[in-house]
This record gives C-alpha cells, structure tokens and sequence, in this order.
DNA sequence: TGCCGTTTCGTACGAACATCCAAAACCCAT
DNA sequence: ATGGGTTTTGGATGTTCGTACGAAACGGCA
C-alpha cells in the first residue's frame, strides 16, 4: 500500500532534484546534494529511485504534468488564441529572474542532455512537444493553418534565443527589450500582416 | 626554454579538451578523458595545467583566437557588410552535422557555466562578445548605425534559437528552413526595408 | 495484541575522480 | 662530454561519486 506519507517524501525529493538540476545543471548535481535539499536521510533515496538517471526522469515528468496543467488552464482562462499568445509571451516576464540567472530549465536541460544522454533527451525534448503542440493549436485558430507548425517552431525558437542571449549576457533589459518585439511580432501576425513571416 | 616540441604537446591538450568539451560538455569530461584523447600519459598534463578550469580557459582562448581570425579573414576576403552577413549566416550550413548532434559550441558551453562557475563564465562569454562586436560593424555599415548594437543581439539570438531547436529536434530540415528565413531578414535589411525590426 | 508489508536510516563498497609527486629521460649550450 | 633546465613518466593520494544492503521503526489490520 501507497501511503500518503510516502507519497510527500517521493514528491520532496522529485521537486528538490528538479530544483538543483535546473541551478546547478544535471552533472553537476550529486546524490548527496538531491538528500540534503529534501531533507531526507542518505540512504531512503534508494527506496525511491534506484539510479540518478531515474530521479531525471520523474523531474521531467513532473515538469511535463506542471506545464501541460497550466497551458491547460490558459485555454480556459483566455478564449481568444490572441490572448493565449500574448499569455505566451509574458512567460519571459514572470520568470525573467531566473532566466537571467539559470537560463531557459527547458532549454539548458537539453543542451546538456543532448550531447551524451540519448534516451532522457528523448523525454526531455517531450516539453518542447508540448509547447509546440499548444502554440500550434493558437496559430491554427489563428487562421494561420497550413503554416502554424512552422510558426510554433519559430516562435519557441525566438524564445530560447532570447533566454539564451539573457543569460549568457545576465542583462534582465535585453529581455524586456526583445519579449516587447516578440509581441508586436504576435500582433502584426494577429492582425493579418505576415509580411514577417 | 619553452621548446617547439612542448608547445605542440599543448596544442595537442587543448584541442583534444576543446572537442571533448563540446561533444560531452565539460562537467562530463574527466582528466582521463582528455589525456587518453591527446594521446598524453596520465601526468604528464599536469605539467601543463594544474586545474580542470585551467584547460577550459586555455580551449576557450584556442576558441577566441581561432574565431577572431576567422571573422578577421571575412572581413579581407569579402567587400560588402552584406556579403559577410551572407557568410555570417552561412556558419549554420557549415556546421549543419555537429550543430545537429551537440548544438551551439559556444551556446552550449555558456549555458553550462553559466549555472555555476561564474568567472569561467564570463570568459566564454567574451566568444559572444567577439561575434557582437563584429557583427555590429557590419549593421553600421550597413546603414543601421543608431541601432547595429541592438540588430547584432538579434541576429544572435536568432542564430541561437536556430540552433537550439535543431540540436532539440535533432532536425537538420529545421535548421535549412530557419537559415533560409534569416538569410531574407538579412536581405531585407539591406534593401533598406526595415518593416521587420 | 501481534503480524506483515511499507518506509526509514546509517553505513559500506568499489569505481572514478581531480590532484600531486618524485624520479627518470630528454635536450641543448657550453 | 657534462651540467642544468625542461619535459615525461607512472603510480599514489585522498575525496566524492553512484549504488547497495540490512536492520530498525512504523502503521494499519486481524
């Protein structure tokens, strides 16, 4: 039996991990330091997780279940896919701290696991999917059908550009500087001028 | 006396640790590793640098100095801001295969350091700065003078989102469609047309 | 109350790691 | 050919890593 007891620990240590992995970088980040910030004695981690690449793999799929939970609540709260974008965009805003600081979490994990880790990267890239599967429904209703695949993939490609030119140059301005352009860029398109396709 | 037989067993450790580190990341690159890729025994690279950050800092000179002289030679070779543009542009179809598989070198490497070691950081940021400076030039050339500062960051980051999402995807096609686009922004640009800034 | 599956915890293990050293080999000016 | 600085070795160092285990504590139900 599942108690709800061991559920919080495993939801600590998963939370905790994320945590570090998006600040320090996955590497970078030891068994011992994912126990220490959870709080949770050296040895019950194992109980949990067998290997660290697990550990990985129940952060991502606890991002994944974050994320998709609020696109989810945009497509309620805001009707029109103008919104839906604009609420997009803002992403920059709310988190600019830490984009300056730590850089995109979606963006810096793949990096990092793109280079050796195949299969996590696999998991990981799901995020991107998940983003572009939701921008591509707000392009589509858009009225941009035929081509809002190719416009999420260019908008989320905007966004990593602009979180990676921020963090590498930790300049929080440069980022306000850029997320106002990226929305003017949504509006033309809202208003039917793609000449900037 | 630094004799030419020692500065070539140098050269060998940097370019070894140069590649390791963009294929692997650095984290994720032990002494070991670089030592058997030069083809060094085991001590011996402790002659020439006494630290892990050591040799970073000396792959991202190696970096710095090759880059510089590669910009340098556009610079003679070509005549026009618009045609060293063209060949600025270019770098994403010169790299298409390694760009595919480890992403950005100087993106990735940035991302990396930029969580925790902060001085090493700001060394490799110097390789963006490198391309900036450049690039700025060519925009004022170009006519752009008020805001070449500010295009230079945008075609960075352009460039950096490109890769971004190519190395994510693993999706060479992608990455010839986006080249294609930013070679028109940059077409555009020159003809005066700046409806798209 | 006694039982049994679940969860906790301290500790241990071997591998890999960055770092360091001392002696040997080498090279060249004298 | 000798001497003195330069470079090359291979192995040793102590530490941290990921992983693993076994015994103790817990908690609900018979």
């Amino acid at each position: 039996m599942v108690t709800r007891k061991s559920e919080r620990t495993r939801q600590r240590i998963v939370e905790s991990a994320n945590r570090l992995f998006y600040h320090q970088g996955f590497h970078n980040t030891s068994f011992s330091d994912v126990v220490e910030a959870a709080g949770v004695p050296r040895g019950n981690i194992y109980y949990y997780f067998k290997t660290k690449d697990e550990i990985l793999h129940a952060a991502i799929d606890y991002r994944l279940e974050r994320n998709r939970s609020m696109l989810d609540g945009w497509s309620d709260i805001y009707r029109t896919p103008l919104e839906r974008l604009h609420r997009f965009v803002a992403l920059l805003d709310d988190t600019a701290d830490a984009l300056t600081q730590y850089g995109c979490p979606m963006g810096s994990l793949n990096a990092e696991l793109g280079k050796n880790d195949l299969s996590l990267q696999e998991h990981a890239a799901q995020l991107f999917a998940l983003y572009e599967s939701w921008l591509t429904d707000q392009f589509a209703e858009l009225g941009y059908a035929g081509r809002a695949r190719e416009l999420a993939f260019r908008i989320m490609a905007i966004g990593q550009g602009i979180s990676m030119m921020t963090h590498v140059h930790h300049d929080a301005q440069l980022l306000q500087r850029e997320r106002q352009r990226l929305k003017r860029w949504v509006d033309q398109l809202a208003e039917g001028d793609d000449s900037c396709l």
